[in-house]
RNA sequence: GCACCCGUAGCUCAAUUGGAUAGAGCGCUUCCCUCCGAAGGAAGAGGUUGUGAGUUCGACCCUCGCCGGGUGCACCA
């Protein structure tokens, strides 16, 4: 079924296709403001210009064959050239009515899904997760949802940070210093302490030193003692990470760490020397791009001089083996923004070994504290995950408890976690993800303005007025509300074009991997849906109106809900 | 030094292939609850889009030069 937008641009392409005028120039967009109609085009500018033609010459002469009555009052040209169209109100209310019955609420799936593989998240194992992984696991959880959503065979994948130095320390500690009881309670926290410890008593003594670093060797070399330690580590802290990931409904497909690939590094790096890729200088092994300018001076090293394999070699080998199992058509990283160099090297090795896959670095900002610095705790250390999410949900509570505290104390709990975990995830997907945000608990939580608990809210209100009708013994309206939509008054048709628009939208924040575009759109909607309920009345008015008014308000209610879930928001029935 | 990212209202941020008079929220000034949830709505003040050129019918967006901030740059991940 298309859309109104897609109908649109069809029939434009087919009266540039007589015109002699390139087809792809057909695009159709949403007007900026509504005294330019409902749409607008702008193919007769961009087409004048290859032409040497005056614009509005072009388009009257594109508006001649132009048929579209059928859905637009007679289409005008504007200014330099533009092509409005305004929407016939009986042409919108059809398209609503056909988006009412459509499960996927007009979006259409891509015509050529890919096989993409995510990889986002990412913790280091034995560390607790903090905020520097909240925008890699929030961002790339949204994406893959609103991919799988548009009809795209997505693998996420948590290439968790399983393998490193850090477990000479951890080993050592583990053997001389473990408290089971703590580890049994904390895992992560007890695993820090030894970290930690050992690393202080290493400072003044270098044959402890020595020692430790003799536990890291050992486990390399498959040490059965060391080899269990270290598996009970990653084990631990895994109990941990999918407690959080649980809290914020998000799972993976494959969780394959570092630690998967070591087998792999060594004769990776052999095939890429003898093939001529790789070559020894200075005594490490290096991938060089002389044939790329801007990395004329940036080697892209694969092993150390000692014989040591680095985070580029694990990168590699891991796309080889994402390649040979999957295929793939695209792999993404979701990753900080200061790794892009790292991506690029990566990347450019990648081709290098003939690799022709879509790769993508999706780097994102900073997440900073009040003081515009990178957010810390007053100590100076990382910041917990988990007890941020704890005091989102805290804080969620007793806003909730305050302005509804009638409802029973469990209700309030599960409203308070859909609404602090909602606050989070949506601060953070608002921003366009280059740019740093300051991270604010009066911002995020507030029901004021663009955040969560402000879209929740909005669905939450749709709900109440179809609990109230039902209370009311107003079933036979909501009944027919499936019947037909009728758009009159002026806020009615700025809610069904606003509406409309969620079909387009998805692809747009794929296209660039920005889920701040769904953000937008979804606050836009609760804005029209407000003006709507404001200006017209939707249980006080009777028959046709009143079912049409309870439908639009039902589908805004759908877009809601099916918006944020692509966002990894859940909705509460009432707040 | 080189590379990348960012400079938009007092503050935090948007801006749909280069499109029409650059939009929101917070804060500030006024209004609107005998009326479906005021957790809302209506109206107002607030801008030389860091800066100087260039390309274009048209530039926040593209090109070049400056200024300011951030990040990264051979054996960490």
């Amino acid at each position: 079924m298309s859309s109104l937008l897609s109908t649109l641009t069809s029939r434009l392409a087919v009266t540039l296709g007589i015109a002699g005028i390139d087809e792809s120039l057909a695009v159709v967009t949403p007007s900026a403001d509504p005294r330019f109609g409902d749409f607008q085009t702008n193919a007769a500018m961009v087409a004048a210009k290859a032409l040497k033609k005056n614009p509005r010459e072009v388009a009257s002469s594109i508006l001649e064959h132009l048929k579209v009555g059928d859905l637009c009052e007679v289409p005008s040209v504007a200014g330099a050239g533009f092509i409005n169209f305004k929407v016939r109100e009986s042409a919108l209310s059809d398209a609503l009515n056909v988006i009412r019955n459509d499960m996927h609420l007009g979006v259409v799936s891509v015509e050529k899904p890919k096989t993409i593989i995510i990889d986002f998240s990412s913790p280091n194992v034995a560390k607790p997760m903090h905020v520097g992984h909240i925008r890699s696991t929030i961002l790339g959880d949204s994406l893959a949802r609103i991919a799988r959503h548009l009809g795209h065979h997505v693998i996420t994948d948590n290439h968790i940070g399983d393998w490193g130095t850090q477990f000479g320390k951890v080993i050592y500690g583990w053997k001389h210093l473990l408290n089971r009881e703590s580890l049994e309670q904390a895992p992560i926290a007890e695993l820090v302490r030894l970290y930690r410890e050992v690393n202080a008593l290493e400072e003044n003594d270098s044959a402890l030193k020595e020692t430790v670093r003799h536990e890291l060797v050992k486990l390399q070399q498959g040490d059965a003692e060391n080899l269990e330690i270290w598996k009970q580590a990653v084990a631990l802290s895994w109990r941990e990470f999918e407690r959080l990931y649980g809290l914020l409904d998000i799972t993976f497909d494959e969780r394959l760490g570092e630690s998967f690939y070591n087998d792999a590094l060594g004769p990776l790096v052999e095939r890429l020397l003898a093939e001529k890729i790789a070559q020894l200088s200075e005594g490490a092994v290096c991938i060089f791009f002389p044939e790329l300018h801007a990395m004329e001076e940036k080697p892209c090293l694969i092993r150390k001089s000692d014989g040591g394999f680095l985070y580029a070699t694990t990168d590699l080998a891991t796309l080889e083996y994402r390649e040979q199992r999957w295929k793939p058509d695209a792999v993404w990283y979701v990753t900080g923004a200061p790794q892009q160099l790292h991506f690029e090297q990566v990347f450019a090795a990648g081709r290098k070994m003939g690799i022709k896959t879509e790769l993508r670095h999706i780097a994102f900002g900073s997440i900073l504290g009040e003081d515009r610095k990178m957010m810390k705790t007053r100590s100076g250390e990382n910041v917990e995950l988990g007890g941020l999410l704890n005091e989102a949900i805290e804080r969620a509570l007793a806003v909730v408890a305050e302005k509804n505290p009638d409802l029973p104390k469990t209700d309030q709990e599960e409203i308070a976690r859909l609404i602090g975990l909602g606050a989070v995830k949506y601060a953070d997907l608002m921003q366009h993800r280059l740019t740093d945000y300051v991270f604010s608990w009066e911002k995020m939580l507030s029901f004021q303005g663009n955040t969560a608990p402000y879209l929740q809210n909005a669905y939450v209100r749709i709900r109440s007025i179809f609990r109230k009708a039902e209370s009311e013994g107003m079933g036979d309206a909501i009944a027919t509300a499936s019947s037909s939509i009728t758009i009159s008054d002026p806020a009615e048709r700025a809610l069904a074009l606003q509406i409309l628009k969620f079909g387009e939208v998805l692809h747009a924040v794929l296209e660039d991997q920005r889920p701040n575009l769904l953000c937008l759109y979804l606050y836009e909607l609760a804005d029209s849906f407000h003006r709507f309920y404001e200006a017209c009345p939707i249980l006080k008015s009777e028959g046709d109106v009143r079912s049409s008014r309870l439908a639009l308000a039902k589908v805004t209610s759908e877009v809601l809900k099916t918006g944020l879930s692509l966002l990894g928001i859940g909705v509460p029935e009432r707040m």
